[in-house]
RNA sequence: GGGGAGAUACUCAAGCGGCCAACGAGGACAGACUGUAAAUCUGUUGGUUUUCACCUUCGCAGGUUCGAAUCCUGCUCUCCCCA
């Protein structure tokens, strides 16, 4: 069978590559094979984060392999002290379970399960075969094959140990990576599974998987890490001020989602749509190339939030999510944001903080220090309402307003809403019973 | 156990009897500029107040004084040096 695309040369050029272990490229232009990447868990939902770990199972797919996607069920009762500095939280059986649903059906938006082609996608939980296994027969059969030198030698391990770590290090997180190995040396017999993929701090893991797999099968398992996403100013890739983002709209909502992508950095963008779209080599360059003629235009960004949200999300969700941006942020005026309506409104705004009012407190017009302050919590005091009022940083409805300015029935939007802002990010939302 | 230094607003850090809601720097927020960016410039950064003024705040509790972040006493905590 001769392979679609070649792998390897597709995450090398998408920047996806960090290190490979030698004979694997060769190994994958034998033929279809199998490679599996882990996934913790620890919530009902993949982040962002996760994404290019399931980028790589896409391009494996998409290259005529069979991806797996491993729940690490038993391995997140452990906890990977890879990058950790201290023990991590452990999950019951039944968060488990539920969890490992939720993940599936958003993992099938990126790999084919259900199709008979003899390549699906096949989602396993190692907490399916180490639950039943015993501890005697564990460290019979596994660790008898490793020794304590070896796995002390990793780096996730030495860096416990050193003397900046003062937390200590418990012998389960030591074993984490014997557990995590031998689910490789599992997948290697059970689905002929021959490589192991992650990022860039798995790779002492994923060879103690290969090494297991050398010494007591006398088989030969391959490794493949990516680097590990960054962002040029420093800050952790994935982060906001309000927490990881989500793929699950109802932790992140799409907009929100659209709006991560569409923030990113020149320098990320160029960096994220390789990672993150399966746009074309020459796609990519023509847009890069567009994009450093007129960089105001934000065309890469924008086709990186319109690829990722519509991948993640639905192409209604896009629509909605460019809709509200172009409201908050675009020439929006005051008529275009009355002609809303309810629905589209709350949806915008979801996530905007509001105070409710009566019909009354408008019948006479609504003073502005009441309306940022006293009445509503928007702003701290009315000191501070008067000062941002004075600056010129306020406005109802996207029109800017002085001290003077009054709320009146006429502001509202679809009868229900006025929209306060405090300089250009900072919304705030008055809701009429 | 003995000796010394210190505790100030989000952080660092001045002030050492009235001119102190408290210098300055960072951060944060806003305005101008801009690409929903970066850099830059400007303003704001305890509360009530148009202003004046008043109230609360300089580790905690008392005291001296017309008046205290500043002086005194006690307490709590931190750091350093010697045992």
């Amino acid at each position: 069978m001769r392979m679609v695309s070649n792998f390897v040369e597709e995450l090398q050029w998408r920047g996806m590559l960090h290190d490979i272990m030698p004979g694997t490229e060769e190994h994958l232009q034998e033929g279809m094979h199998s490679a599996y990447v882990g996934i913790d868990p620890t919530a009902d939902s993949l982040h962002i984060g996760h994404l290019v770990g399931v980028m790589m199972l896409r391009h494996f797919q998409r290259a005529g392999h069979r991806p797996i996607a491993l729940v690490g069920g038993a391995t997140g009762m452990i906890g990977d002290p890879s990058g950790k500095s201290a023990e991590r939280n452990l999950l019951d059986e039944t968060t488990l379970r539920h969890n490992q649903e939720a993940l599936k059906s958003q993992l099938a938006r990126f790999l084919d399960f259900d199709s008979n082609a003899d390549n699906a996608a096949i989602l396993v939980n190692n907490y399916d075969w180490m639950k039943s296994f015993s501890f005697l027969d564990f460290i019979r059969d596994v660790g008898k094959h490793i020794t304590v030198n070896y796995m002390m030698a990793k780096d996730s391990v030495r860096k416990r140990l050193s003397e900046e770590s003062n937390e200590g290090m418990s012998f389960t997180e030591f074993s984490y990576q014997l557990v995590q190995g031998y689910d490789f040396l599992h997948l290697y017999r059970s689905h002929q599974c021959t490589l192991q993929m992650g990022g860039s701090d798995q790779w002492g893991n994923i060879t103690t998987g290969t090494e297991l797999i050398r010494r007591i099968d006398g088989g030969k398992g391959f490794a493949l890490t990516c680097p590990l996403i960054t962002k040029a100013d420093g800050t952790k890739f994935g982060k906001t001020e309000s927490g990881n983002v989500w793929l699950d709209a109802g932790r992140t909502s799409p907009y929100k989602f659209y709006q991560y992508w569409m923030n990113t950095s020149d320098a990320d963008a160029e960096k994220y749509i390789k990672i993150f779209t399966l746009l074309g080599r020459d796609e990519i360059e023509t847009l890069v190339a567009e994009h450093s003629q007129a960089p105001h235009q934000r065309a890469l960004q924008r086709r990186l939030a319109r690829e990722i949200t519509t991948m993640v999300h639905s192409r209604e969700d896009l629509e909605r999510a460019e809709l509200a941006s172009e409201i908050l942020f675009g020439k929006a005026t005051a008529e275009a944001l009355k002609a809303l309506d309810q629905a589209t409104f709350m949806e915008v705004f979801e996530g905007v903080p509001q105070a409710r009012l009566s019909r009354e407190d408008l019948a006479d017009g609504l003073d502005m220090i009441a309306a940022l302050s006293a009445r509503t919590g928007f702003l701290k005091s009315n000191g501070e309402a008067r000062r941002e009022l004075g600056q010129n940083a306020i406005s109802v409805n996207k029109n800017k307003v002085d001290e003077a300015y009054r709320i009146t029935a006429d502001d509202l939007i679809s009868d229900r809403f006025v929209l306060l802002q405090r300089g250009k990010k900072n919304y705030f939302v008055l809701m009429v019973d």
